[in-house]
DNA sequence: ACCTGAACACCGTTCAAGT
DNA sequence: ACCTGAACACCGTTCAAGT
């Protein structure tokens, strides 16, 4: 009777790589960021805790790999976001920004391993953005050329414009604002949409005549 | 000769609470925020590893001490920065703004554990505000409301235009976006003032006319 | 080439015991 | 009341050894 066990791989796994990034994606989402640990991980991959050193140097380059999967979901939600919405610009800046800061709190154990300084060295510098987080921001930077053709966005610069607009739903989903003594009552989405509002017109008062 | 030591503090230390704040903090700059542990610090302090459970039930609870301190510098920053400017409000606001992100900068060790979501347990929920951190928001948001009362600002709900303002602050400061392909060239306060007047003017395309 | 097992140097936390 | 020391259950990482 050699039928039990669906897959042999008694001793070489095949892929562990993929397998440690989905354990980890998994592990993560289940039980949160500290949670995380290389032996669990292994435990749970049906592997010994030092087997991952064999895919990756360091727990910083798995955590590295789980980052760029993250982001390839956080950029096909923004693309969800942006395309749910009708065709008028202001509206398709505010869905993805709204997309992002749900983001945010759906996936906060992502979200917050995706964007986390360095996760492990007393290093001060950022990791180097991976594939995907440049093409997320890209989708943004692209929506407002396009707004800016068609004249709904002032003919700044786009990059700059983009850099802004991200930073300010970044900020939104980081800082939690709504859920702190400052502005309560408003749904989440709502806040989002009345900053994002804000951001498209202006702080300033409008210019009288 | 009964004069060398400066302060006897055989056993008991006195104020060790205080001590081992002021260490923590030190050790946060000097190592980062990996480097800030229990052991460490008690070690630094000249007591043993455990002493510290003597004035705080938890490693959580000196990280929450030590995000108090460093909101009060922060709040410090934001007025100093706030006064430097000129009287105009845009201006005001801007310098608010760069004072925010210079803070994070050079001071990215007590921003991570400032900012960074409940430090030890896998919670998701934030920790709860300190005193400093409400008030160094209401330093914003009360220039918002004197630049309403001045015409500067449009008469919109102020505490939502302050979120809308420390947030985009907050994404620039958390994101480094200034140090990636994204929008590289302009130095920093450029880049932060460049965010500002995009907030205070708006995305928007002037209405013609 | 890929994985295991024991080992090393760390953690936070607890708890009996000292003063 | 305040602190120590040993202990426990964890970490990441290394390295000889197995297959």
């Amino acid at each position: 009777m050699r039928a039990a066990t669906p897959a042999p791989k008694s001793y070489h796994h095949g892929n562990l790589r993929a397998t440690l990034i989905q354990t980890g994606l998994a592990l993560i989402a289940e039980k949160g960021v500290r949670a995380l640990t290389l032996r669990e991980i292994g435990t749970r991959a049906g592997v010994s805790r030092s087997a991952a050193y064999r895919h990756f140097t360091d727990k910083a380059q798995l955590l590295a790999a789980i980052r760029a999967v993250g982001f390839e979901k956080f950029a096909a939600a923004l693309e969800q976001g942006r395309d749910s919405a009708g065709p008028a610009f202001p509206a398709r800046l505010n869905a993805m920004g709204v997309a992002y800061v749900r983001f945010a709190r759906e996936h906060a154990p992502y979200f917050e391993v995706m964007f986390n300084s360095n996760p492990d060295p007393a290093s001060t510098i950022a990791p180097d953005p991976c594939e995907a987080e440049i093409r997320a921001f890209q989708i943004l930077e692209n929506l407002i050329i396009e707004g800016q053709a068609t004249g709904h966005f002032r003919p700044s610069d786009a990059r700059l414009m983009a850099c802004a607009a991200w930073s300010l739903v970044h900020g939104i989903g980081a800082l939690k604002l709504d859920r702190l003594p400052f502005a309560q009552g408003l749904p989440q989405d709502d806040f989002v949409t009345a900053c994002s509002n804000l951001l498209i017109t202006g702080l300033a008062a409008p210019t009288k005549k």
